[in-house]
DNA sequence: TTGTAAATATTAACAGTGTTAACTATGTTT
DNA sequence: AAACATAGTTAACACTGTTAATATTTACAA
């Protein structure tokens, strides 16, 4: 029936709509309950029938980390136009944050899940483009933490080893967080504070504090 | 055959004889490679057998969360003789990065896979054992951090909070680690350095050098 | 318009997965 | 010996990703 009905309906754009579909289920269920067929069950085709627009599973997937790498792009670059440099890696960084929140699939996808990331080792070797958007954002942060540098903080510290460091906390508060173990660490009254979303603000609060004490 | 071999053999010790087939299993082919026929088939029994010892998959998962905390305690509580604070701190940092290296699986089981999470949440709510390993390991990354506090260092933040930036930063360079993101960085020429693994104990030198300049 | 080749979509199937229900031995207790 | 609980089994369900073979539709030349 359904398969009789859009058969009259336009038939382009198929990968894209595979995506779409693919990328609904995705952010709603995750990786695992996003099953080739109920991606084909959503457009209304047959399960192999993506076969014929995508190699694999993985490959849907990484085309949607794709995606999750633009959109975080995307936020960086709106973040240009703060001149002030320490303003603007307070900002990266709450932005950062935010996205892992609102964005918590993609994120997931982006830089915890092996499954695209072994995709991409075997189909495009190493030269592979969505990485480019997140390389443009570590360069983002490499350039905001040199001006910072020039700015009279971060004295004496390698720029690119200090923005790894930089990365690799707001990574890690992002996991903890994603993860259950701040609420956690909350909720065991290891740390006496308001509920989950706030903790998180108020550590990322401490962190900046933390910074801005490092000036020459 | 061999289900009748094994039958004079003694059937003790079963749930331990599982747990450490489905061990040796997923430390060495991860989560999703370890299938409940698969450890019945290494045991030699049915594979319904296993539901008689454990109430699920995620429960046998869960139990080797259990490990994992363990072995991580057993490390920090072997670093108690260290006097001096700030060393002890340095040591707790590089015994921790160390086990995400060598315990990679354990590693991803304790903090990042939400399986064991979720069936805890499910089974025991909030009051679960295992967890008790870790909040002790939090306990005494705090305590030790007051205790570099007293000796002059990170003054002026909160205790606790600071300990959680910590945290984060030293969970981040390992997950970043873990999941080839340090290595494509360096692989892309966005850090100047030698291997992998050198890289990850440059960042963690960095990183000292920088607590270290938090001085009142 | 018809015939043929290419593109597109489908069904059937394989080899797996976690998990449950029903059944069969085995050993213990009355 | 009869009843019962325990331990282990087989069979089955409802899924999963993926491939091969088959059918259908479209495009294009005669």
């Amino acid at each position: 029936m359904g398969i009789k009905e859009r058969k009259e309906r336009h038939k382009e754009d198929l990968r894209q709509r595979i995506l779409d579909a693919a990328k609904v289920l995705f952010l709603k269920e995750g990786y695992e309950a996003t099953s080739i067929r109920k991606i084909a069950s959503a457009i209304e085709f047959s399960p192999t029938t993506i076969y014929l627009y995508y190699k694999d599973k993985n490959d849907i997937i990484y085309t949607l980390q794709k995606e999750g790498f633009k959109v975080l792009r995307t936020k960086f670059s709106a973040l240009t136009n703060v001149d002030d440099p320490f303003e603007r890696l307070k900002a990266m960084g709450r932005t950062y944050l935010q996205f892992s929140i609102e964005n918590r699939e993609f994120y997931e996808l982006m830089f915890i899940m092996k499954e695209p990331l072994e995709y991409l080792q075997k189909v495009c070797g190493i030269e592979a483009e969505q990485w480019d958007d997140g390389v443009e954002a570590f360069n983002f942060l490499v350039y905001t933490i040199a001006e910072c540098q020039r700015a009279g903080y971060f004295k004496g510290h390698d720029t690119k080893m200090f923005s790894l460091l930089v990365w690799s906390t707001v990574h890690g508060l992002s996991t903890l967080n994603m993860h259950g173990h701040i609420t956690h660490v909350v909720e065991k009254q290891l740390i006496e504070l308001k509920d989950g979303a706030q903790i998180l603000d108020a550590a990322f609060d401490s962190y900046i504090k933390f910074l801005e004490q490092i000036k020459g």
